[in-house]
RNA sequence: GGCAUCGUGGCCGAGCGGCUAGGCAGAGCUCUGCAAAAGCUUGUACAACGGUUCGAAUCCGUUCGAUGCCUCCA
């Protein structure tokens, strides 16, 4: 009996706007795509978010004992500054200013991607396909899409034909949209335009000659439309159809919604059964973005070094921060909140740090351990929701608080069950890691500031308050804070 | 302009018809030589105005405000 028999998932369909029991095609498995980076730039703390909502919601996945596939791709070709016949590929274009091959910009980038986030400890996904890597793929589901007639060829580019499209299926499903709306909104431009209409996409662009990207087709040299190596992947690793789509909420249209169009074009049905949508990680009231420059880079937050926070957090706080809101919020960056949450972060570790070491007694007064397991699965079952969950942990810490200082009892069956649960929440499911050691001491460093505790508590016996103070006080605007305890005296260096 | 979403206590952020999370800050207490740290206790807020209902932050309508998508963006 898996866990996933016990509990029943709820999650919010995007396609239907609803939240729904959540039930793989395959029992027992699920297949999850989400759409990765393209690799032309360093990936802003807004990217980060979007991956680490679906981390959460593979590792929960995995929690429960499916066998997940989790597919997210890297784009590195085809992602096209605009969909305009002028449109330049984004990778190209990077290379072309840093004179260099495109090749090493999608290197640079997606070391930097991977770097990024296993220091927010990210597990890699199953499959890490990338676009370039599926050009035949994408080849063949044009041909099949041209077949079926719905695309059309023109000087070497071949389009979606939208239009043509949905008189038979419905373009605009997963969005909300209508194309006679979207049609009838559309301005007159520009005229030198080989799409018959504004709303088709492109699925093959015809490479000029100075372009350095391409690849040989039956329509000439050439490079893919962004919107097709999605579906490419996705059904070669997952099959025609799969139980969850996720990506930002931002690509649900037009991306996702041609996804769905591309894939029903060509397989005649519909590709995912549940589609995901995390949102937007803001910063000063407003969706991050590179184009806008408002944005904040990972490594800028961990050393401290912008304009927006008064000083550094470590990935860990910023998780942290992130699982406090729901996935499908919109979020805001701001540093009093990153300063409550990295508190509120150190209060749990203490307290699961306190959990080890706690006396254990005849039986356990008023801590219902096998209820407080239920209301974690719970608030998880209902779509992945992070915040409820750390309520939770929450009200265990203030147990566990009570118990140490003898208010309360435990059991040691269920001081047992209460480690084991309390760990797979957070290190598990949430993903977050337990603080560093002290970081940026050492070894002498520790020996030094020991040796000044023994001799301020010398002090203190001798009642030689002035002395004792004196460490105290100009160790603290050293930013070392001795914290008295009961079992003597610790300290932390910020 | 079109289509959506959102507006919760000092701040962040759940909840989405009755039982009214949680974190941070603040206040009080315990501990302490005094502090700090830590711990405990404490908060009836839901943009405005109407309506539905025995009952609404939660449903409906209007207004105001914010954001997102409609071109590339996680």
């Amino acid at each position: 009996m898996q866990l996933y028999d016990q509990q029943t998932l709820k999650v919010t369909n995007s396609l239907t706007g609803k939240k729904e029991v959540f039930k793989p095609i395959k029992d027992g498995y699920v297949g999850m795509y989400v759409c990765g980076p393209t690799v032309y730039s360093n990936v802003h703390l807004g990217n980060c978010r979007t991956f680490m909502s679906f981390d959460m919601i593979f590792r929960y996945l995995k929690h429960l004992g499916f066998k997940v596939r989790y597919v997210r791709n890297i784009t590195d070709a085809g992602h096209l500054e605009n969909d305009a016949d002028e449109g330049e590929d984004k990778i190209a274009k990077k290379a072309k200013l840093e004179q260099i091959e495109p090749m090493e910009v999608v290197q640079r980038y997606t070391v930097d991607f991977h770097e990024t986030l296993q220091k927010f400890n990210l597990l890699p996904p199953s499959i890490e396909p990338t676009a370039t890597g599926h050009i035949i793929e994408q080849i063949e589901i044009i041909k099949s899409i041209l077949e079926k007639g719905f695309a059309y060829e023109v000087n070497g580019s071949v389009y979606f034909d939208v239009v043509k499209f949905n008189a038979t299926n419905d373009y605009g499903k997963l969005s909300g949209r209508k194309l006679e709306d979207m049609i009838a909104n559309t301005r007159e431009l520009t005229a030198q335009d080989d799409k018959r209409n504004p709303q088709d996409f492109a699925l093959w662009k015809k490479a000029e000659p100075q372009h350095i990207m391409r690849w040989p087709s039956p329509w000439g040299d050439g490079f893919p439309g962004w919107h097709l190596e999605c579906t490419a992947m996705s059904t070669k690793y997952l099959g025609e159809t799969f139980d969850i789509h996720g990506g930002g909420m931002d690509l649900k249209f037009p991306h996702h919604e041609c996804e769905i169009a591309q894939a029903e074009a060509c397989n005649n049905t519909s590709p995912v059964n549940y589609w995901l949508h995390a949102n937007m990680l803001t910063l000063n009231g407003k969706k991050m973005s590179k184009s806008t420059d408002n944005n904040i880079y990972p490594s800028e937050i961990f050393n401290g070094n912008n304009t927006i926070l008064s000083k550094a957090f470590s990935p860990s706080v910023v998780r942290f921060f992130m699982m406090q809101a729901h996935y499908t919020s919109i979020l805001d960056l701001s540093d009093e909140a990153l300063l409550a949450s990295e508190k509120g972060y150190q209060k749990l570790m203490e307290a699961i740090k306190n959990l080890e070491s706690l006396p254990t007694a005849q039986n356990t007064t008023n801590f219902n351990v096998e209820a407080w397991k239920q209301e974690c699965y719970d608030a998880m079952n209902d779509d992945f929701n992070t915040p409820i969950l750390i309520a939770k942990l929450f009200d265990a810490v203030k147990r566990i608080n009570l118990i140490k200082d003898g208010k309360e009892t435990i059991s040691e069956a269920d001081k047992k069950k209460l480690t084991n649960l309390v760990a797979s929440f957070t290190f598990d499911v949430l993903g977050l890691e337990e603080q560093q050691a002290t970081e940026g001491s050492s070894n002498a460093l520790d020996g030094v500031v020991n040796l000044l505790i023994n001799l301020r508590n010398e002090a203190r016996a001798n009642k030689d308050f002035a002395t004792s103070d004196k460490i105290r006080d100009e160790l603290l605007a050293m930013g070392i804070q001795l914290k008295d305890g009961k079992d003597g005296t610790t300290f932390s260096i910020n």
